[in-house]
DNA sequence: CATGAATGAGTATTCATTCAT
DNA sequence: AATGAATGAATACTCATTCAT
C-alpha cells in the first residue's frame, strides 16, 4: 500500500519568514500611532492588532503591554527629535516645534512623556531634555527664550503646552499652540 | 428583545429611605471628588458607590451617566469659586490660587473643563471665565499679569498649568504649579 | 470616558484554542435551541454559554447580538425545510409538518420568523415562503388545501399555529397544532 | 415666651382621602394598557408608575405582582366583553370582533388569555368562554361558523389569530386579523 | 513565529421590590 | 395611604491575556 502522496502538503504556501517580523513590527507601530491619536493610549489593543493586520498574539510578541507599545511609539518621536536636534542649523525654536508637532497630532504621546510608572519613559524623557539642552545656551543668548530660563523649565514649558493641547480637538491645537508658546515667551517654529 | 426582568428579584436588606437621600448624594460627590483624584475620572463608578457606601442604584439616580458625576464635582470648585470671586478683597491671583489647588487636589477636575463633549462643561467653562474676568482689569493695572493679557489667555493659562500637573504625582504639585505660573508671569497666591 | 481596562486583567485557566471554534458554535447553537425553548428568546445569554461550556466572550465572538444567536438557531431549521422541499416526494403537508414540529419543539424560534426589527429575519421568512411554494400548486391540485388558498395564506397559517402554540405547555402542543391546522382546512402531516 | 404661631402648619395641604386611592388606581391602569401595548407586558413597572403620575410604592399596593396589573387590564377587557355578551342584540361575529380589537390594540393582552402560570388568567380565559358560548349556537344555526366547531374551536381560534398579530406591527393589524378570520371560516364583525 | 479563538474577570446599567417618611 | 429613594442582584458587554494549531 503504498503513501497516499495526493496528500503531500506542495509547501508553496508562502513562509512568513523574518521578514514579516520587522513589516508586522512596522504595522502595529503605525497603527498604534494613528489609534492612539483617534483615541487615546487607552483604546482596545486589538483595535491596533486589527488596523496593522496582524494578529492579537503578535502584538504581544512584540510589544509585551500596552506601555511597550507607547513607550515605542513616543520613541519613533525622540528619534526623530535627536536626529534633528544633531543636524548644523538646529535651533531651540525649531527642536521645540517639532515637538509640538507631534503633540498636536497625536494625543497622548509626548504628552506621556510625564508617566513614570515603570521608568521606561523616564529614558525617554532624558533623552529628550538632552536634545533640547544641547541648544539652549544659543536660544539664550539669541534672547529666543527668556533670560535664566532652564532646561527644566523648558520641560515644564512643553508639558504645559501638551497638557493645555491634549483635550481639545485636532484643529483647534495648532493656533492653541501658538498662543501657548507665546505666552511663555518662547519663540517656537512651528511646521508648515 | 430585551432581558426577562419579570422574575421576582427581591432586595436583601436594609432600605434607609428616602431621608437618605441628601446625605447619599453628598456621599457621592465627596467620594467620587476622592477616587477621580486618585484614579482619575475613568475610574470604576462602582468603586464609587462602595467608598460612599451606597448602593450603585442610587449613584444612577442621583448622576445618570459619568459626565454627570464629574460635572457635580467640578460644580462645587467653581461655586467655591463664584464666592470666592464675590468678596470684596478678591483678586486674580487669589482666585488663581483657588483655581490651582483645585487642580493640585484633584486630577481632572479642573482639568476637565475643557471637555466639551455634550456642552455640559461648557457652562461651568463659562463660569470660571466670568469669575476670573471680574478681576482681570485690577490685576492688569496692578502689573500681576503681563500686560495685554486676555480672559482668554487667562483660561489658556489655567489649562497649561493644569495640563501640567495631571500627570504628576501629587506631592511635586504645588512646586510645580508655582513654577508653572511664574514661567507664564502671572502672579498667583498659592493657598498655605 | 470608557473604564480604564488597561490594568492586567489574566485569565485564570486553560485554554483549548482555535480547535475548539467549530465545536463552540455548534454547542452554543445546541444551547441556544434548548434554552429558548425552555425560557423564550429573551432568555439571559450567560445561560446559553454555561449550557455550551463556553466563555462568554466566545459567545460574543459567534453572534455579536441576540438577533444573530436567535437567526442562527432559526436557520437551521430553514435549511431542513429547504432540504426537505428539494426531495422528490417532497409535498405541502408534510413540509408544513416539519413546520409544526420546529414550532412545538421551541418556543419563539419559527415564531420570530415575523421578527423583521433589523431585516435579518425577513430573508429567512422568505426562504421559508419559497421552500413552501414550490409544493402548493401540487396541494391546491390534490385538495389537500382550500381551492383559493395563496402563499401568503399559508405563511399566516404557519404564524397562527405557531403563535397559538407559543404559551402553551409542550405536553399540549402536538394535539393543538392539529386541530389547529384542522381548523384551516389545511392537510398537515405531522411527524411521528 | 408665647409659641411661635408662625410655623403653625395651614393645612392647606390637599389631603389625598380615600378617593385619590380609585384615582390612582384607575390611573394606573390607564397608563398599564398604554404601556403593554407600546411595549408589550415585559415593559419596566416604573415606566408605568411614571406615566400613571403614582409613586411606585402605589402601583405595588393596589398591583402586588405584574401578573396582577397584567390581569386587571385584561379584566377590563372581559367586562366589556361580558357587558356585550348579556345585550339583546349580541351575536358571536360581534363579540369576536371585539375580542379582535382588544387583540388588534394592545399586544399582549388578550394573549395572555393564555398564560397559566398561577391560574389568576385561568379565570379570565373561563369568562370568556362562557361569553363567547351563549353564542355559538346561534352563530352554528345561521351558518356563520363551520358546522361541528366547538367553543373550544373558536377560543383556539382566537388564539391563532391573536397569536399572528403579536409580532406585528400595530398597522397591519386589522387587514391581518380580517384575513385569519375568513382562513377560519368564521365570520367576525371587525369594529368601524 | 503568526494566527486568531477562547477565556473570564471587570464594569456598566437596569429594574423589581422594600420601606422610611 | 402615597411617595419616591434606596438597594443590590441580574444581565449585557468589553477586552487583556493566553495558547493550541
Amino acid at each position: 500500500m503504498p503513501a497516499d502522496r495526493s496528500k503531500a502538503r506542495p509547501t508553496t504556501r508562502s513562509n512568513p519568514g523574518p521578514a514579516a517580523a520587522a513589516r508586522n513590527r512596522a504595522a502595529l507601530l503605525a497603527a498604534a500611532h494613528g489609534i492612539f491619536a483617534e483615541s487615546g493610549t487607552a483604546a482596545p489593543l486589538s483595535a491596533i492588532a486589527r488596523r496593522a493586520g496582524v494578529g492579537q498574539g503578535s502584538l504581544y510578541r512584540h510589544f509585551p503591554d500596552r506601555l511597550a507599545l507607547v513607550a515605542a511609539v513616543v520613541e519613533e518621536n525622540v528619534d526623530e527629535l535627536e536626529t534633528a536636534s544633531g543636524r548644523d542649523a538646529a535651533s531651540l525654536p525649531d527642536l521645540l516645534g517639532l515637538v509640538t508637532r507631534h503633540a498636536v497630532e497625536s494625543v497622548g504621546v509626548v504628552d506621556l512623556l510625564v508617566e513614570d510608572r515603570p521608568g521606561r519613559m523616564l529614558a525617554l524623557r532624558d533623552r529628550v531634555e538632552a536634545a533640547l539642552a544641547a541648544h539652549l545656551d544659543a536660544a539664550l543668548a539669541s534672547g529666543r527664550v527668556p533670560a535664566g530660563t532652564t532646561t527644566a523649565d523648558v520641560m515644564l514649558g512643553v508639558e504645559m503646552v501638551s497638557g493645555a493641547l491634549t483635550r481639545r480637538p485636532s484643529s483647534e491645537r495648532p493656533a492653541l499652540a501658538a498662543r501657548a508658546w507665546s505666552l511663555l515667551g518662547i519663540a517656537v517654529t512651528l511646521p508648515r
